[in-house]
This record gives structure tokens, C-alpha cells and sequence, in this order.
DNA sequence: CTAGCACCTATAGCGTTGCTATATGAACTG
DNA sequence: CAGTTCATATAGCAACGCTATAGGTGCTAG
């Protein structure tokens, strides 16, 4: 079983380590068995990829890749909250199928390895987030909410992944969604005065405000005075009372 | 440098991988650096824990039990709900000290490795959260409550290890963990009909009977009329709509 | 068509890794 | 004091990540 054909030694080298890595079940993957799979001689991996690590690092670039795909790919439905939900259900179901994959971008980040992830993870995020704001669902800042609802859907993808997978139970998965997007959204038809998150009305709306203007680029104001604008609307919208 | 003393050597391995572990950012700790650190050669180690993995299973328990005993460290305030922040706190703090045995703890989990950790953790979760069903705070099952949270507790810890730590933002962990409480946690003082989170107060108060119960032990029912009627209230405290 | 030149790949081997077959010393038990 | 058990040490194996060196391949230049 080799992984011949016509493809070139660079590609068949990623394939062979991608599959290797997907059935190693958290055991070592060695070089040697990379490059036999791959059949291929060792230098040529440290030629195309300088280090075991920077084989790796492009696997995991590669399943970065069709990760974004997948939470790209369905139309926006208009309801930007329930967009949210398919991104979190797209984000675990991904975890699921690659659990050795999602290990290694997600459950092994370290300061100094690859952030460059979480940060392109999160703007995905907030980019959809930021429609939300625009609509007056939100609550909190877009960055914000992207972070800490990103955080909840790694850890709940984590739990998933560590359960035997006769007894995954998505619930976990729908329940902290959804405990999530209600915190951080607005509720849809409250008065004038405080709703149940204790924002008020004022907040929201400076954060809906925020969204659409950094949407807009809008240019009734001199740069200068869209920075200071800008500072004064953040500091309203996360002002702890209102 | 080397960690002589009276210690006996088991011991000694035991602190000497803890150290190389805590200070390796990343890097693989090799058993050879492990016995020397310990002054002692390489059967000892495996006289003692069979295996590398054995050793480092060792650790993490060890690391284990100082997150429990810090866990449990603080006295009950009487408010279940501001007991369940401390913990969420003790946890992100524990994560941020120990990053390294963090991530092999919660980072690196697979369901052939460990989840009995997980299944602590959220243990102890569950027992506090109990108290908080029992006193009519809580909106769903103590132990989905625990799961969802303790998932979204080792997100937010994960995502914080994974940023430089002089950018580190705590509020990502106050305004996740507050999120999670609140979309778990029934309204204090809602009237008696629905909250804000649409579920009935005959739902809250189903769900604090079932804690209440389950604490007592109370032995007005014999075992099998318990039985159903804890079946009875389960059904009550999960239907959708109450 | 050939010379030269990049580029890519292979042979062979270095130092280090996790681990062990075997032997030696110390401490208790009869 | 003989025998047994536990704990440690010496020496070395197979496998690992990686590389110094060299050989083949496809180009453009003359």
C-alpha cells in the first residue's frame, strides 16, 4: 500500500501524513512511515518541508483550509444568530471527524506555536457576529463575543472529542450554544428600559451603531474624527450600567 | 543541579519530571533528562511506573489532586452561584500557573487516555451546582449544567494559554463564565410566570426538588417508587417548554 | 546537440530517544 | 546464617529525527 500515482513526492508526502495522523489515534507518527507511505526517501521531506514540524504545520494548514470552507459554505439565511448556530454545529462536527487534526490545531495551541489560528478563527467569527451587532442583537462588542463564543465551542468540541464516540452526547453541544448566543444577545422585543441581560437599550444600541459604521466605511467624518467618535461609542457600549 | 536529598527516588522522578515538564514550553521532556534531574538511571524509572506515559499519568495526577484540593479550598459562601464563579476562577488561574501540565491534562485528551479527569472535574462541578439547583437557582440538569460549563471553562482557560501572556485578556474568562451562569441560572426574583429564559418556574422548581431530593436521601418512598418518580420529575425538568 | 545550472531525490550514517536483559546490592524472613 | 524479595545500576538494542554528500532530472544558452 503506497501512495503512488502521478501526484508529486510534495504532495504525496502531505497525504501520507494527513492519513497517518488521522488513524494514529494520539500515537506517534514517525518520519519513517510518512516517507514510506509516501514512497519516498527521507531527505526529500526535509527538502519540501525543513522539519517533521513544518510537515505537520502544513497538514494542519491544509485542514485549516477546508475548515474555513466548511463554515463558509452555507448562504447566510438573513438571521445572522441563526447563522451563528450553523457555524457552531459546523465547527464541532468538524472536531468530530478529524479528532486528530482538531487536537493539534486546537487542543495543543501554545504562545509561541500557531495563535495565527485562533485569530483567523475568530475574525471568521466576528465577521458574522458583526451583522448580528448591526441588527441590534447584540449585546457586547462583536470581538468579544467571537472570543468567548469560540472559547465555548473549542472546549465543548474537546469534551466531545474525549467521550467514547458510542456515548457522545450532542446535547452538551446545542445546550452551551445556545446558553451562549442567549447571553450575548439582545433581547429581540424589550422596552425601552433594562431587559433581562441588564444592558440597556442604550448599550445595544451603540453597539449595533458601532457595527454598521465600521461596516459603512462611511466618510461624513474626517478620520480623525471618526477615531475619537469611535473611542467615545466603545466606551458607551461597554460602560458597565448604561 | 540535581534533586538529591532523602527523598526517596520515586519521589524524585516524580518532581524532577513535574519541573521539566512545567519549564519545557512545549518541547518533549526526554526520559534521560528525567533521571539525571532525579540522580538516578533509567530502570529505576521503569522499575517504578512501567513507562515515560506512566510517569507523566503520575504527574498529572498529582497535578490533579492540587487542582481539586484548590478546588475545594474555599468555604461555601451560601451562594451557590458566587461559589461556582470562585471555582471557574480557580480553574482558569490553575491553567495560566501550570499551563504545561494543563495542556496534557485537558489539552491533549482522547477517549483512550483519560477522560476519568474530565469525569472528576465535572464531578465536582456537578456537587456545587447541585446546591444551587436545591436553592430553585438553576435551569436545567446540575449535571448538564456541569458539562456545559466545565467545557466552556477549559475553552476560555485553553485560548488564554494560547496567547502571549502579556496580551492576556481575563475578560474573555469574567464575561464567559458569566454567560454561561447566567443562561444556566433561573431569574432570582421573576414572577410566576416565564423567565426570561422561557422556562416555567414549574421547570425551576422541578429541578430543585430533584436536587433537593437526591441530597437527602430521604426515605419516605421506598426505592422503587423513588425511582419512578425521580423519572417523573426528570421528564418535567427537561421538557422543552414546561 | 551540448554545456551548464538549478532543482529534486537517494544512499548511508550520526546522535538521541524510549526501553530492557542482566546483574548487583540492600533489607527482611525463616 | 540461607533464602527470598525489592530496588537500583551497567550496558546495549531498535527506532527515532535529521543531515552530509552525491547522483539524477529538466531547463535555458550557445
Amino acid at each position: 500500500m503506497s501512495l503512488d500515482g502521478q501526484l508529486p513526492p510534495k504532495m504525496r508526502l502531505l497525504r501520507a501524513a494527513a492519513e497517518l495522523l488521522a488513524n494514529s489515534a494520539g500515537a506517534p507518527v514517525s518520519t519513517r512511515q510518512i516517507t514510506q507511505l509516501a514512497g519516498v526517501s527521507a531527505p526529500t521531506l526535509y527538502h519540501h518541508f525543513g522539519d517533521k514540524e513544518g510537515l505537520f504545520d502544513a497538514v494542519v494548514a491544509a485542514g485549516f483550509e477546508e475548515y474555513v470552507a466548511g463554515e463558509r459554505d452555507f448562504a447566510p439565511s438573513g438571521q445572522p444568530l441563526e447563522d451563528i448556530r450553523r457555524m457552531w454545529d459546523n465547527h464541532v462536527q468538524f472536531g468530530l471527524n478529524q479528532p486528530e487534526l482538531y487536537l493539534v490545531m486546537f487542543g495543543n495551541i501554545r504562545p509561541e506555536s500557531r495563535p495565527a489560528i485562533v485569530a483567523d478563527a475568530e475574525a471568521l467569527m466576528e465577521e458574522m457576529l458583526n451583522k448580528a451587532a448591526a441588527a441590534g442583537q447584540l449585546n457586547v462588542q462583536p470581538r468579544e463575543a467571537a472570543r468567548s463564543i469560540l472559547a465555548a465551542n473549542v472546549g465543548v468540541t474537546l469534551m466531545l472529542i474525549a467521550e467514547p464516540a458510542t456515548e457522545r452526547n450532542l446535547e452538551l453541544s446545542t445546550m452551551t450554544r445556545d446558553a451562549m448566543i442567549f447571553a450575548v444577545s439582545a433581547e429581540p422585543a424589550s422596552g425601552p428600559a433594562t431587559g433581562g441581560t441588564g444592558k440597556s437599550s442604550v448599550v445595544v444600541a451603540a453597539i449595533a451603531l458601532n457595527a454598521a459604521l465600521q461596516a459603512s466605511h462611511s466618510d461624513q467624518l474626517s478620520s480623525s474624527e471618526l477615531k475619537l467618535f469611535l473611542e467615545w461609542l466603545h466606551r458607551i457600549s461597554t460602560s458597565p450600567a448604561g
